[in-house]
DNA sequence: GCCAACGTTGGC
DNA sequence: GCCAACGTTGGC
């Protein structure tokens, strides 16, 4: 099992839009940028994902799982563009702000740090376990 | 609200 | 295939 950062504005498509799509999930969709979309390919069902609010929160906030692998983004008519459908699986007891991130040598190496930019990243095993503790969250 | 960083587009 | 111009993102 792999893990992912999606990160989304929060006035656009926020954590309670999440949530309040179930566990029918939804599409991770309106991505435009090749790398993203390529970290998109490689996810596999059961992958698990944090959840950022960006902007004026700038904190991850929750975790979400994958529940369909990439599709077609149906946003849009250019096949180019796929995406995949996530689930949230449980909210952060502590939201874990990116002041926190930066300042943890042990995230140091991060997409989020290094390459603020990139709207869908992979996350490694040891960030994600210390992410989940910082959020006082379980990491399963 | 500004600006730096980055990705994409299009002309050559 | 290169590179300048442009648009967008996101932190500050």
């Amino acid at each position: 099992m792999a893990f992912w950062l999606f990160k989304s504005e929060p006035s656009t498509w926020g954590w309670d839009d999440q949530i309040a799509k179930g566990d029918a999930g939804e599409e991770w969709d309106g991505v435009r940028n090749y790398q993203a979309r390529n970290f998109m390919r490689q996810m596999a069902m059961g992958d698990r994902g944090f959840f950022y609010h960006s902007q004026k929160e700038k904190s991850v906030v929750g975790i979400v799982e994958v529940c369909a692998e990439a599709h077609p983004d149906s946003t849009t008519e250019d096949d180019r563009w796929d995406c995949v459908d996530i689930k949230a699986v449980r909210r952060f007891k502590q939201p874990v702000t990116l002041d926190q991130i930066k300042a943890d040598e042990r995230l140091a190496e991060m997409v989020l740090v290094k390459n603020s930019r990139l709207s869908v990243q992979p996350v490694t095993e040891a960030e994600w376990q210390v992410i989940c503790a910082l959020g006082q969250t379980e990491a399963g």
